[in-house]
DNA sequence: TTATAATGTAGTAAATTTACGTAAATTGTA
DNA sequence: TACAATTTACGTAAATTTACTACATTATAA
């Protein structure tokens, strides 16, 4: 189970804290790091507050005490609030921008994990079950990600295909029937092309299924979205990593498929699997 | 700047250990969540040894004391090894499918960022940047990470192609010359036809980066490796999360050439985003 | 047997929490 | 608007819990 990072909670708090408790918050949040190696009266002193303040202020944040607090409060600098402001500078050398980047693929993960709507994979994974046959479609990054999504699918004997052509995508759409599943995967849910795609799929009676922005035209025109609010990718340093996002949550559709099919489906699995090792140099030792 | 997991830590020192500082680890390691939010002398008494030896133990492990351990334990709860048997279950539901699939794979990207070689992504930037031509090679799941990586580089200007094809990788392996590289995804390394088409292009004198397994057939051919230690997925119903691993360092890869290239680059990078403006529905509000 | 390391005991210091009282703020009423 | 009543916020000081230090004892190795 997972819940907001506590950084964000004190932070959208902040206007309904009393005086001294705004006062604790400010401090915690300008540098949250030294909060968490700081006694109660340290921090008090800091703060201009009395000791129960502070004390009084971690409950009101359902922690048991200071020091519990202290604790909610590390784990949040690790998996969370850590990475903002965490850009990629011109003058980084390699073991800056390395740790970076990927705290930065960790961060967004993270924060999909926590907000992904549990509720609506199940409904995708339910529409992928009942496909007659389905399409991964995508352009650019995003191609691949249906290439990567092919792969996987596959392997539940079910019709598949992907594909990163406008036009293809375009025949493929119109001939569609009830029963088709159209898995559409685009970062921005504004690019014309993908737009219309999902459009004439959809007239044509077929599921279209956007794993894109939420209130995006693509997600508007959808039957079922999975949204994936990934910050816009201002630095020019910082890679986009949406794509990414959108890996894994396929990884997660595929798993909830392979657990509907049931153990009795396992030895399909491990016979592609075991269909590869011929290919391969065994493992010596 | 990132350190080893304690918890990982913990787990290598244990062999080193006294009769009762064993006891206080094991007992933390089998209970590490507990731990965090435990005193010092019911550890203590779980444990069967003294209030003292419990903070002796933390002092060993580069803790200030018990409550400054307990604060880097939670942390490593977080980013680290927390995940480790935490695999999905034939009966799991999707709220608890979904989350440890995010966690599995933000803990693999965890691992690799920590233990990945500075020195040797460096190299590799080097080597992409003195190219004269670079070829990402790969198959199946392989296959969409090197689409992806043409995606990325192909922005810098320079003759980029990927290639999912045995035959095609063979030929283009055999007509290479010094000065060109090819960039060999693999998750296992073991391969034939790929460790087949590297031993091709570096017998003409191509440079041959692999980005794979640490001593793999693939590792040792290559002039140059990314090592992507990332555990076996035994588990038939876990994904493989390697292939986002890959995408990551490709990701830091890119972010290295462009630093390389300097301020001056960034006009370019920025045309061909723009140039993709006219393709997009613009975002009203 | 002696020296050294390991562990525990007991006392002490520090840190945290609780209880309570005062001050401030809010609300209702004249 | 002014004033009381009530609630809420905050701090002081005491109580309690927690963690640490110094020292003693036991175990281990030489």
């Amino acid at each position: 189970m997972h819940s907001q990072n506590l950084i964000n909670i004190i932070t959208d708090a902040l206007p309904n804290l009393n005086k001294s408790e705004s006062k604790v918050a400010q401090m915690i949040l300008s540098d949250p790091d030294t909060a968490t190696s700081s006694s109660i009266a340290t921090l008090a002193k800091k703060a201009g507050v009395s000791e129960p303040s502070v004390n009084r202020f971690c409950k009101r944040f359902d922690a048991a005490g200071f020091p519990d607090f202290k604790i909610q409060l590390a784990k949040a600098l690790v998996s969370g609030i850590r990475f903002v402001n965490r850009n990629v500078n011109p003058d980084d050398d390699v073991s800056s921008y390395t740790p970076k980047i990927f705290d930065s693929t960790i961060n967004n993960l993270a924060l999909v994990r926590d907000k992904i709507s549990h509720s609506r994979v199940n409904q995708v994974v339910d529409k992928l079950i009942q496909a007659k046959r389905i399409y991964f479609f995508g352009l650019g990054a995003s191609g691949s990600v249906a290439r990567d999504a092919e792969n996987k699918f596959f392997r539940f004997n079910l019709p598949v295909s992907c594909h990163d052509d406008v036009l293809m995508q375009r025949m493929l759409a119109s001939t569609g029937t009830t029963g088709d599943v159209f898995f559409i995967i685009s970062h921005t849910g504004r690019t014309k092309e993908v737009v219309e795609v999902a459009e004439i799929a959809r007239a044509n009676g077929s599921t279209v299924i956007g794993l894109t922005a939420p209130n995006s035209p693509l997600a508007e025109i959808s039957s079922l979205t999975l949204d994936v609010e990934v910050p816009e990718n201002t630095d020019e340093y910082m890679p986009m990593t949406s794509r990414i996002v959108h890996l894994v949550i396929l990884d997660v559709l595929a798993t909830g498929v392979t657990l509907r099919r049931g153990p009795e489906f396992l030895p399909h699995l491990e016979k592609i699997k075991n269909s590869l090792k011929p290919t391969r140099y065994p493992k010596d030792s």
